[in-house]
DNA sequence: ATTGTTATTGACACATGCTCAACAACAATG
DNA sequence: CATTGTTGTTGAGCATGTGTCAATAACAAT
């Protein structure tokens, strides 16, 4: 089996962001491809296309064609359509993880935290449709992507609480996890020029901490 | 064949709380019927298949199947399918805005809002699936359907800010619109055996006025 | 040069959204 | 009762899109 070293199911090299992508990978050469880079391209095609497309307008064709192949050459690598699009929701939740790079360990629990909203509004603002589409209302009712955006959101509840220094309870984790949802609320349909970014912030930092308080209060 | 003779006894029993149409309207098959009825029996078949099916996976044959009546009569009564799903989603919305039809006027602002909660609470219990179909990841990625479910939630904000005798800022509004993204979050990832409905009740109250109290404060 | 592997493709089968022209049931008219 | 008009209803057919299969072309190794 093994042949060049290179593993087939470990490409988890590529960190292509929600919004940037290597543009050589979009090229369409039509040539012959290692089947690595061949997926990687495919996969980041699909990125590319699904950030401003709901996924049944978007057609495999144009995928292909994108990628100066033929349809028939796509299903050699994703056995189908929802695999492929799986594939690329999973790769934008990578992005979305590893998005927060944080805060200084000395740093108060709510400077930590406020570090934590404003690399999110970051994020967000960095492609407001793509995350819309990806991340919020990219499930397209699948339930395999349901529970692939499920478990985005279920990694990302520890490193709230982690940032501010919280003990892991039941009631406590529903707090964040529903706090989470009301910070992509504000962040998708907020409005700049009705409050100011710096209100914003000041606004979720104090709603965190209220959130987790009213789930296991600290003493009033 | 397999035209008007078939019985469907067999109609999903599920959960009435998105649907309020007369249960007539899924029975009667094949004969000739009237417009208004017709279109009606349609919504209510689509309101219970997709329910439990993303939009993608539902053939329209199906739901003329189910109706007795071909595919053509479908798109004489809807100009395309995602008209038709609109016209689904639209009624959903309705039952929802409609549900918490309460609230005495004596009540203290506290006491209104955990009514509003636990009506939430009630409509979402009676078909969380139903509910997390059509609302949340009910848009399809089609922009006049999340245009639709979008005014639904904007629709509710003035129902919780009277209740809660608030003064409607861009602030607060936004903090209102978030929490009941959380609201939301947490009803659907809400497990009883973790945390009891009291204990949620509870939380979700003190949730919901420390998050206005965090976009403007009372106190100072 | 031969052989084996695999990236790649064109043709085909099948499902599904959507159109068109005709038909059938029913009400209103003389 | 016959005629006419309205409208609920349908089957055949087109267009597009997903998924399959067998065959081919490029490349590596013996």
């Amino acid at each position: 089996m093994s042949s060049t070293g290179t593993d087939r199911s470990q490409q988890t090299k590529s960190g292509v962001a929600v919004s940037s992508v290597a543009p050589d990978s979009l090229k369409s050469s039509g040539g012959r491809m290692s089947a690595d880079d061949r997926r990687t391209q495919l996969v980041a095609i699909g990125l590319d296309l699904l950030k401003t497309r709901p996924i049944h307008d978007l057609a495999l064709d144009e995928v292909a064609a994108q990628a100066g192949i033929s349809r028939t050459l796509l299903f050699h690598y994703f056995p189908s359509k929802r695999e492929f699009y799986a594939e690329v929701i999973r790769t934008a939740g990578q992005s979305l993880v590893r998005a927060p790079a944080f805060a200084d360990a000395d740093d108060t629990p709510e400077r930590k935290v406020r570090r934590l909203i404003e690399g999110f509004l970051n994020f967000v603002e960095q492609s407001r449709d793509g995350y819309r589409s990806l991340i919020r209302n990219g499930s397209g009712g699948d339930p395999e992507v349901m529970e692939l955006i499920d478990g985005i959101r279920t990694q990302l509840v520890p490193r709230w609480l982690d940032a501010a220094g919280l003990t892991d309870t039941p009631p406590v984790r529903l707090a964040v996890r529903g706090w989470l949802a009301c910070l992509e609320e504000i962040a998708l349909s907020w409005d700049p020029q009705q409050v100011s970014r710096d209100e914003l912030v000041d606004l979720l930092t104090a709603s965190f901490f209220a959130q987790v308080d009213a789930a296991a209060p600290t003493g009033s």
